[in-house]
DNA sequence: GCTAAAGTTTCGCTAATTCGAACAACATTC
DNA sequence: GAATGTTGTTCGAATTAGCGAAACTTTAGC
């Protein structure tokens, strides 16, 4: 049936299928995990068996979750990633100077996904203004976003040929999530070339209404992008001289101080 | 061929032990991975095919590495663990009043996970003295250890019935790591006792040459164990008063806070 | 430009996954 | 407290689909 180009093993599909319908309901059950895949109880506990036995899921009683051993994996991703330590330490720098929420994003398929975060203690919403829209749209760590949709993304974006932009358009679309959301392709590409212009993307509210971020390409030491960084914040806060210079200003030198980090560390002074 | 008592499915279990293999040796060919799983490279191949669609794995020309998926349900496991947001305040505060290396575990298993560590940069250790040795061998999340050879797994074990430590011990055995490490199972009775008669537990580079750790068990509301705090580092410093006051008193009181951040978040005041 | 090694595709065989049905263990309801 | 429904677990048979060997293509080294 399944004629598409590249060899698969079915099998491991439906495991991993089994552990998205895990992880997207927090707790799942045998006979609700059956129906979602589509698979006959008996081999449904077959695969969660497996996944048990290996800690990728944990059993509560007879509610599985998502289990420890993919704590492990995650965390892997994380400090193997290139430059992964200087990116940390500019979101913490910027995170200090700015009091706003920073993240690092990369991409990876066409999206992004947030692989710093500003360590939350620091970053305080104003408790009289809408705390809950703010404080639950903060990103997280894992989390991917589609391009179009986040200043970060968009500023990875602008640093991508237009026929490579074209491929990730052709795959992942522009799906709305604001009435603010670029939806078509001929708007993105005029906010690309301002992008370009002005050296950073601004997104306002095209992800989570109210909340508004910057956001600027980060290059490696072999000239590709490496990720982006992003300063994301409520609209009453990022808004004048503050979204105009300010935050703009402190963008460009945490960027450009990441990048002489990720430089160095590539080929080392001594 | 496996009789095990528990049904399983093999090809899962394959590719399980491909990203195993891809994780320990953080990066990984086809042909390489094929031979350490004693594959034929064509059933590698599509293994591999299918890790990555689903973002489990990364490919970087030929070079396979862990995939961002994996993140995300590492992250999703941390953020849904019952108490991470407590967990986490009281590392915090924990880290900032010993300023040494502190962690909250939990039991997985019959082995112990890191699920939080201290923000690092907060942490220094002298660099003076051996820097290298200490500040490689801090806990990261996601690691595991065995009960016996960490402060946090006996603190742990030492809540336990005596009927559940022998279930972990045969499941687990007693892995020696330093000239230190506890290996048999009369020293590690003597040593749960020890430690509910102090209400804490020690481990004097049972794990680490030259690292010297404290735990203490962590109660839920439901009165079973929750997981352990434990503060790390190295020993010419976790020594004399610092040992045996000042930890054990700062350790009591944050776990106690903790518990009651636990109960109330169970029962809210409201 | 040749050789060697690595990655990719094809294809037949057989082992292993799949499903359905029967069984056991609970909860729920009357 | 018996009966009924639901959920998890085991078993067996049919067939799917995972596996390995070899052919093919591409890349890398000398």
């Amino acid at each position: 049936m399944n004629d598409d180009a590249r060899p698969t093993v079915q099998t491991t599909q439906t495991s991993i299928e089994i552990l998205d319908v895990v992880r997207r309901r927090d707790s799942a059950r045998l006979t609700e995990i059956a129906d979602a895949v589509g698979l006959a109880k008996s081999t449904a506990y077959k695969h969660l068996v497996t996944l048990e036995q290996n800690g990728f899921l944990r059993r509560d009683g007879n509610a599985y979750r998502i289990g420890l051993g993919l704590l492990t994996y995650g965390e892997h991703v994380r400090h193997h990633w290139p430059g992964f330590e200087e990116a940390t330490e500019a979101v913490t720098e910027l995170t200090e100077r700015t009091q706003e929420e920073v993240d690092f994003v990369v991409e990876d398929g066409g999206r992004v996904t947030t692989l710093v975060e500003s360590y939350h203690p620091w970053v305080k919403y104003d408790d009289s203004v809408d705390t809950d829209s703010a404080a639950s749209y903060r990103a997280r760590v894992g989390d991917s976003y589609g391009m179009h949709s986040t200043a970060a993304g968009l500023a990875i974006l602008a640093e991508y040929s237009e026929e490579r932009v074209e491929r990730i358009l052709d795959r992942r679309g522009l799906p709305r999530r604001t009435e603010h959301t670029i939806t078509d392709r001929s708007t993105l590409f005029e906010t690309l070339e301002r992008i370009r212009e002005d050296g950073y993307a601004v997104n306002d509210q095209g992800y989570t209404e109210g909340m508004r971020s910057l956001g600027k390409a980060v290059c490696g030491p072999d000239g590709t992008v490496a990720g982006a960084l992003t300063v994301a914040g409520p609209t009453y806060r990022i808004d004048g001289a503050v979204l105009e210079e300010h935050l703009p200003r402190a963008l460009e030198e945490t960027a450009r101080s990441l990048e002489a980090a990720l430089a160095e560390r590539s080929c080392p002074p001594r």
